[in-house]
RNA sequence: GGAGAGGUGGCUGAGCGGUCGAAAGCGGCGGUCUUGAAAACCGUUGAGGGUUGAUCCCCUCCCAGGGUUCGAAUCCCUGCUUCUCCGCCA
């Protein structure tokens, strides 16, 4: 959520903002409803006073043993006016955190212009594409004739878009996830962490998801409303939720392993073959809790610390800064890491790191305590991918095969294979 | 699943119809003392919002949502949640 306060002071800014993402916003019912606000606002509070001084009065009046029943009697009709202002004032209220919950993240300078991908801004290549002296088969084709992936049997279990991994590679992807936690605590600085799967209504609205994009999330439960994460970004940014974080703890580093459940609702007959888009995958997440002013910083380095283990499994990627059209609601500013996939012959995504600076940490009310000013303020709160661990284990198959169809280990993982070097 | 006890400011914890946004302690901040620091002592210190040029002032918030009342942290209902005991269980 954007700073209401903004939106009252400087309008102009937040609609040339806003256009940016072609974001329609409405500036004249905004307007219209900023003014009924403030009226309701005012008359309320005024009526709210009118009763707190009057029944001061008669408590003071009572005290002193004085008759009360004429003092009684002048505060007969407040009641009703004053509940109908407060109805009327919760609706109006109401009515402005829907239009403001709405409202995209407003982006960083250095975000270029651009309605959709063709746009993003390539950044830098790392590692040599691999050159094989046979054609290449892509993950799917490698996988069935490892007997390792199988899609009719996720299917059978649950629905398309569901997979079971078999035997090594069931292993490898495990081993991919183990290097992941142990890097990112280790040479990185993070804590891990192990959250609930099922997050609720308002851990979802603190990160954004809800209630926008109800429909691409899978609902577990009503009443309370449960649902599963799309990624581990959700239950872990919302540790902060309404806190406020000493400043000797910040920043905040977490790394968390976890399934991610997404409806991949609207993704009907995009990268329908195969575990590119699938409704479960695995993920190590990153995320950070960080003062304002850090937080450019911490975006660097975070999407840095999600390539070195692109680097330590010698995968090539590019590095890809997204437009303002591509760039996800809550995002300020948001990296994408690029794998190469043989397979395919295209870099895809594998990685995506964001700063989000104070637009979830609002919702959330995540906050630290300043120093100079004596007063809470809102963190900043980034997260990235570090790495999506199924996209991980497609790359490595089709980067690492060979003409028999053979999968070599990659080195950095070697100590998590029990001695397995090749899946064959 | 059954029984009981709780949920109050950054933290601990008192208040249990009316000058209570809330005692006390801890912590934080400022000061006295000190070469400096610690200790001691004194002072200060919740959050969000409205209005304003800025102060003043006003409103809301004692888990959440309803209700009773002129007036609710305090009484009533519902929900959530924490702890203890029993049962069940990976």
């Amino acid at each position: 959520m954007l700073d209401p306060r903004l939106f009252r002071t400087d309008l102009d800014f937040v609609r040339e903002q806003l256009d940016r993402r072609s974001f329609a916003f409405d500036a004249e019912s905004y307007i219209e409803l900023e003014a009924r606000r403030k009226d309701v606002q005012v008359k309320t509070q005024e009526l709210q006073n009118e009763r707190n001084t009057r029944s001061k009065a008669i408590g003071l009046a009572k005290a002193k043993g004085e008759d009360v029943q004429p003092l009684l009697n002048q505060v007969q009709h407040l009641g009703d006016e004053l509940k109908a202002a407060e109805t009327a004032l919760a609706g109006i209220q109401e009515e402005m955190e829907a239009l403001m919950e709405g409202i995209p993240n407003i982006l960083d300078e250095s975000v270029p212009d651009g309605k959709s991908e063709e746009f993003n801004l390539e950044l830098g290549r790392w590692g040599d594409v691999p050159d094989f002296d046979f054609e290449p088969k892509d993950h799917v084709d490698l996988g069935a004739g490892l007997k390792g992936i199988d899609f009719e049997l996720g299917a059978k279990i649950a629905s398309s878009r569901f997979v079971v991994l078999n035997g090594p590679l069931a292993r490898l992807q495990r081993a991919i996830i183990q290097l992941m936690l142990d890097t990112h605590t280790a040479e990185h600085g993070y804590t891990e962490t192990y959250v609930p799967y099922l997050a609720n209504a308002a851990s979802m609205r603190g990160t954004g998801q809800l209630p926008k994009f109800e429909a691409d999330l899978f609902k577990a439960n009503n009443d309370p409303a449960l649902y599963l994460i799309p990624t581990a970004e959700v239950p872990v940014t919302n540790i902060v939720r309404d806190e406020i974080v000493d400043l000797k703890d910040l920043p905040l580093k977490f790394v968390c392993h976890s399934p991610c459940f997404r409806s991949e609702a609207g993704a009907y007959g995009r990268d329908v073959r195969g575990m590119i888009r699938q409704h479960q995958f695995e993920k190590v997440e990153l995320v950070q809790i960080v003062k304002p002013e850090d937080s450019s910083k911490a975006h660097e380095e975070l999407t840095q610390h999600a390539e070195n283990i692109l680097e330590k499994l010698n995968l090539p990627y590019r590095k890809m800064l997204l437009c303002a059209g591509d760039t996800g609601f809550s995002s300020a500013k948001t990296y994408d890491l690029e794998v190469w996939l043989p397979g395919q012959g295209a870099y895809r995504e594998i990685s995506s790191c964001s700063n989000f600076k104070d637009f979830q940490a609002r919702r959330l009310q995540a906050r630290w305590r300043n120093p100079e000013t004596g007063k809470p303020e809102l963190v900043h709160t980034l997260n990235g991918s570090g790495l999506a661990a199924g996209r991980t284990l497609i790359a490595i198959m089709e980067n690492y095969q060979d003409a028999q169809g053979r999968i070599r280990i990659p080195d950095a993982l070697l100590p998590y294979m029990g001695g397995l070097d090749v899946i064959e």
